[in-house]
DNA sequence: CTACACAGTGAAGTCACTTCACGATACCCC
DNA sequence: GGGGTATCGTGAAGTGACTTCACTGTGTAG
């Protein structure tokens, strides 16, 4: 996708440096997505891996809050995540309405590679830039970061 | 939507800035989703108004071309804008195949209301913030986008 | 035991997006 | 001028992510 907010003339370094952001927000999902596509995995289908490989096997519903979806769609996404081998349903231990949805073999692999080519991302991404200049970014990053949930109340 | 990359645990500067960013993108998103939900647009059509209110009057090929879609894609998008009024299709003056697109009054105070809800946002995320924090913040912000591109090659 | 809350899913619908095929037009070369 | 080819927009059909609503089966509190 372009970059569909490449304000040009003069505007406020605060403008600038949100249209930067977008910028920012863009591009990187973009490569985000083009690298999980690379993977076979979609950019919903990731989040749930990614849910469980940090949150460990977990029940749907939990699921569903956690990626703030409902939980008709978690149920979409597992089929389709089941169906690949990645992910597997088992009965709830204790409650028998519940299932207890966890990572196969394949679907460990796959979050690891993930989180590796994430590593390496971010190694090429930093690297050469001066350690104390990082880490302003990254504080200017932790401030907007705030102000927006700030502004954003809800159950985001 | 929650954070989905709450990486918790130690790891690199770098890792933890690109986790920041992701945060960032996301939460950003989600925000100028809500706002543009509330003047009653969605993204895609939001994106399409914006590129009409910045490129002037224009063909939907280039439309489709400027936001990295398909030309159908545009098609459906222009019908539903059109239907709400804030878009019209007239014929191209020297091109009997081509339909020039351009905003309605509608339109362009629509842009206008979300231009400057976009400003407002902007200066509500930085002050108080030193003028020189926000420069290297965009200097910081700037440089990985640059390096994010060179890492996507494509159309993009 | 009854009443009510909660887990997962079928059915149906929306929205953004795609590919493929097609009719209408523009353009270029002989 | 006439024929070939590229281009503009759109119908038809399909996908993926998402929603709401209704329903079954189960836990749980009174």
């Amino acid at each position: 996708m372009k970059s569909l907010h490449d304000t040009p003339g003069e505007q406020s370094p605060a403008g600038h440096a949100l249209d930067r952001m977008f910028e920012l927000a863009e591009t990187l999902g973009a490569l985000m997505e083009r690298g999980m596509a690379e993977r076979g995995v979609s950019r919903a289908r990731a989040g749930l891996l990614w849910a469980l490989s940090h949150g460990g096997p977990m029940t749907q519903r939990a699921l569903a809050t956690r990626l703030g979806v409902t939980p008709r769609n978690v149920t979409g996404l597992l089929d389709a995540l089941e169906g690949d081998g990645l992910v597997r349903r088992e009965p709830h231990p204790t409650d028998r309405r519940a299932l207890l949805v966890s990572l196969t073999g394949r679907g460990r692999s796959l979050t690891a590679a993930l989180r590796s080519g994430r590593d390496e991302m971010a190694a090429g991404l930093f690297t050469g830039m001066p350690r104390e200049q990082v880490a302003a970014f990254t504080a200017g990053l932790e401030l907007v970061i705030e102000r927006l949930r700030a502004a954003a109340p809800p159950g985001c």
